[in-house]
DNA sequence: TATTGTTATACTCTATAACTATA
DNA sequence: TATAGTTATAGAGTATAACAATA
């Protein structure tokens, strides 16, 4: 077998076991979530809001990484099943600042709650104290790398 | 802070950070090939083929888990550069085994290396036994979670 | 009649840039 | 004139299903 064949058998590198195992994760609670009625970029909408509550929509785009235009589709679609509200701010009446209502909250946790069962399945094959291991590992390599704890870099062009 | 607003504070679970760290890590490695002029989806045909030669379109679809029709686009896209080869086979016409062409092999072995660069950038956070470790245990959950070696889920509809 | 590969069509997602309303 | 948000447009990528060639 010539050394070139031989090379392209070799397993794959890390980074690629990670891209591909993260594609996985993604669609599997892609998946899940559907039954909710709702896609990844607005789970992590509704995360964000729900976590600070009260930005304006470019602040928001700023810190998700996505352009204006994109935030406008998602509120609207979350606008529309009364799971976000746009509150006009008296003094400057351009801003739209983002809150959840207390559907959008619910839902919210109805989806931090799907997260946790996800998780045990993507991880069942390891024991906990390798879960802990993994994790850290994981956190160290996302910072290192500059992510935004708790935002998906998906909003940035893909 | 009310029980909701601090849950959604949390920290989101490990398949999350697998999720976001793996776009990231595709993102990253887009970028490096785009240099070589082909996309992601190119180069894991590329790959593909130079793993197991003279396929079929139809059991090379099935392989990558894509409809065959897509194949259609990504060979025409590398035929047309001349890095692979359709060779029709006599015995029955239908059937088109893909093989790579010299410089196809030659590209392949180029993306090769841009991938062992990429694992480094992405990893240089973690000494090397960490390295081996977050390795093994990506290994298990990629098995556990019926993942094809070396073969990238993106290709079943995301 | 069944199968391989191809083409045609339509749909989803997204970015860019023009536009409006407010300041 | 500058900024927040919105709308319009166009492009990329993909799946579905119809189609042609071959068996």
């Amino acid at each position: 077998m010539p050394a070139s064949a031989r090379r392209l058998d070799d397993p794959p590198g890390s980074a690629f076991l990670l891209a591909a195992l993260g594609a996985h994760a993604a669609a599997r609670f892609a998946e899940r979530i559907a039954a909710l009625d709702v896609t990844p970029a607005q789970t992590g909408l509704l995360r964000a809001i729900a976590a600070t509550p009260g930005q304006s929509q470019q602040a928001m785009a700023q810190l998700l990484g996505t352009p204006p235009s994109r935030l406008v589709g998602l509120v609207d679609s979350l606008a529309d099943r009364g799971l976000v509200e746009r509150r006009r701010n008296p003094t400057d009446r351009r801003l739209h600042a983002l809150h959840l209502t207390a559907e959008g909250a619910a839902l919210a946790e109805r989806i931090e709650s799907v997260g946790r069962e996800h998780d045990d399945a993507i991880l069942r094959s390891l024991e906990h104290s390798e879960r802990s291991r993994l994790r850290s590992l994981l956190a160290r390599i996302a910072e290192d790398q500059g992510l935004t704890p708790g935002v998906h870099p998906g909003y940035r062009r893909m």
